[in-house]
DNA sequence: GTTGGTGCAAACGGTTTGCATTTAC
DNA sequence: GTAAATGCAAACCGTTTGCACCAAC
């Protein structure tokens, strides 16, 4: 079972895993595939891709699919949490601790295997805060 | 501001709503559209899509993103929380409390103004339990 | 030499949009 | 009568995939 599959190591995945480790901003597919067209041309973003599932699949990066409707990928793996601009989109890091964990609170999980909860925090980022001070429609936490 | 649309009560509109808050499946804008499609065989995928938009945005319904998945939608708007099957997509409610907000345990928000979380839990559905029992790759969670 | 990976381009699938027409108000 | 909403179809856009060639092992 697990049969892992023999990986080569590409200079496209390597690049792909050092640029996107070397961000903090989460970037989705296009704006990684950008980044890491600097250093090879000729790269394709199917590419991309594939080696973000790759990775994704091995553990070595997450892949934030709470976000908006792109996919954002993020190469800190240790348990982090986020914070999204509801108004821009844009991702950050949050570093806290929690002393619950969700999970344990589930009183009937309807025959459902609970594997996992997934917190995403919602608010305004300091950008978007100058430029909306006051009351913007505003998108509705999501559950 | 916060310049309210004036709405118009089209038939449409009104059995989009009243199909929706009839199911407890949270189906996807597609599948409400064959539902919906029953009792106005004329309707266009495009109408329950811009319905759908104008239901979550007057707050009447909710709309529960997951990037990379179809939308799926509630007529259930009151607090409460969902799991998601990590391997056919399926969506259930979870009736329960937690006994603290995680809100109120971010440190340090970066700037952010942090406005409110959205839990979302992960698991496997029972009928997706029984096609795989075993260890199978599976998600890991999200963050 | 084998087989996994790449580049390219075309396909895919969910969602949005432009437009002429209809209809709620 | 006016402006919002509809039906239809085409466009859009993030992502996936088929395929011939390339390269890691």
């Amino acid at each position: 079972m697990n049969v892992e599959k023999r990986r080569r190591n590409t200079p496209q995945r390597k690049i792909i895993h050092e640029e996107l480790c070397a961000l903090k901003t989460h970037p989705t597919a296009g704006e990684l595939f950008e980044i890491v067209r600097r250093r090879l041309p000729r790269i394709s973003l199917g590419t991309v891709y594939r080696n973000l599932e790759v990775l994704h699949e091995d553990g070595h990066i997450l892949k934030l699919e709470t976000a908006g409707t792109e996919a954002r990928f993020d190469g800190e793996t240790h348990e982090h949490y986020h914070i999204r601009c509801t108004s821009c989109g844009m991702i950050r890091d949050l570093e806290m601790d929690l002393p619950i964990n969700p999970v344990d609170h589930v009183t009937d999980p309807g025959g459902f295997q609970v594997e996992a909860c997934d917190i995403r925090f919602l608010g305004t980022c300091p950008a978007c805060q100058e430029i909306t001070p006051g009351d913007e429609p505003g998108n509705q936490p999501i559950h």
